[in-house]
DNA sequence: CTGTATATCTCGCCT
DNA sequence: AGGCGAGGTATACAG
């Protein structure tokens, strides 16, 4: 397909997605002018949308540093909580920014297009001579980030440095079988009373205190002075209650600090080494 | 206009800048199929053009550390050094990201459009279910970005912290005029030496050491044990040589610096009490 | 090249 | 709200 039909049909279709997309909060120009651009980041900001322009600008800072760099394309983002970034073409860091909450102006004088951001004593200045592409779109993300580690991991972690547990705390073996189930850690403490950990990755709940209770129940019988600890991040407030009741322990724990363990102890310390230091225990 | 009129004529005006951009490195589209975008990245890439894609992805990373996010639309930056970042619609700080030199690949398959990077045992896996914009442009950026201080700033970061010239040094003015001309900043080193000090902000050159040297040069004659010390970021290496041969000193002092002694100590000390302290000596 | 100090650090957690 | 510590810190600079 020769290129001209080619982007004649292409924008037919982004004629059509422009109409859809216009009423859901989308825009787009490219090469506009730099009252259309006014126009645009105004309805942006107004929105609370992301907002995207590319072009040719110079932007001077002024707060707890002072910058200033001249002319050259850059790519500005104005996010929905009005926080700024401004990158270069190169490197991974952007050139000037402004956190989140800042107060953004747009002002179009002449033959520049200003946006200003105002935060806490702090202005940024930038600057367009011209703009390439300005658009601005509302994005959902809703998705909760997470550093991943397992609970695997967690429990590699705490066989590495036990001390993450509790100071002294020495692991025997991991996963023993009870008569109630299996266990996930189980050790002896620095005065040398049995402790079983019970290892979640996210906050523990009460299902969880009952089954550690379950596990340390059925030991207490025989060996009284047992101790039943719950390792996780966090803990549900009636979890924690149930904890009291049962005289159980819960231990901050978090899969975040134990894969760094890993990975900084891991590099002297190898799986074999690992599972050799569990059989000495 | 209604706003039929004025999206027709905007997307007229729109194809019309597509047919001369896509000669220039440019290309633009809104709601793409994921072949068509894998077509752009790979365009994108082997121009080492700034690739924007915005849309709905989840994210793994694996390397120092390992992260995971599910669906959210995002923005995806890949810059033409092959540094990533992907940004969330909120939040000064990127998600993910990768640093310049990762080797960046595409891989469309079935409903997912997979983009990887990788760079130095750390993988970062972007995978699209739909992208509402992307676009790749050449962007030329060759402006110097620069912490600001002015030589001013500098030389009132000399009399607010002398030791950033050397230990002991005590400035007695500034702007001293002698018969070559006025120097920067004047005082006694801790032996009670006379210093001259001439300040610049950029690298000093050969003309630089030949002007501090005739102001020194013409007191040397009464005062044979005077120094003359250029303060600058850098010194080019035939000034460098030149100052050997004179006899005279560099000391690195960068705006940066400045900017930050002003910026710390000017909290405490006003500019008055500065003056009054630029007086007492 | 490696280690250290810096940052408009940012960000989260704690008091 | 202020202080403290971590970060996939990144980055500049010294040795």
């Amino acid at each position: 397909m020769p290129k001209f039909t080619r982007y004649a049909l292409m924008t037919l279709d982004f004629y059509l997605i422009m109409l859809t997309k216009c009423m859901g909060g989308f825009k787009l120009e490219v090469n506009p002018s730099l009252d259309k651009c006014s126009e645009i980041i105004r309805e942006a900001l107004s929105n609370r949308a992301v907002l995207i322009i590319v072009g040719n600008c110079s932007i001077d800072y002024n707060g707890r540093a002072s910058s200033k760099i001249g002319s050259g394309e850059r790519i500005l983002i104005v996010k929905s909580d009005n926080s700024v970034i401004i990158h270069r073409p190169g490197g991974i860091k952007p050139v000037n920014w402004q956190p989140s909450g800042s107060i953004i102006k747009c002002e179009h004088s002449g033959n520049i297009l200003k946006i200003s951001s105002y935060f806490k004593g702090e202005v940024l200045n930038v600057a367009f001579k011209n703009v390439i592409l300005i658009s601005f779109m509302k994005l959902e993300d809703k998705a909760e980030f997470s550093m991943y580690a397992t609970e695997e991991d967690m429990k590699k972690a705490i066989l590495m440095n036990p001390n993450i547990i509790e100071e002294g705390f020495i692991p025997i073996t991991d996963e023993k079988h009870t008569s109630s189930g299996f266990i996930d850690v189980y050790g002896k403490d620095s005065r040398g009373n049995t402790v079983i950990i019970e290892v979640k990755k996210d906050v523990a709940l009460k299902k969880d205190i009952i089954q550690l209770y379950r596990y340390v129940e059925g030991m207490r019988k025989n060996n009284p002075s047992i101790r039943g600890i719950i390792a996780s991040p966090s803990i549900s407030p009636s979890a924690k209650h149930l904890l009291i009741k049962t005289n159980l322990e819960h231990v901050k724990l978090t899969p975040k600090i134990c894969s760094k363990i890993i990975r900084e102890e891991g590099r002297e310390l190898t799986l074999d080494k690992l599972n050799a230091k569990a059989m000495d225990n």
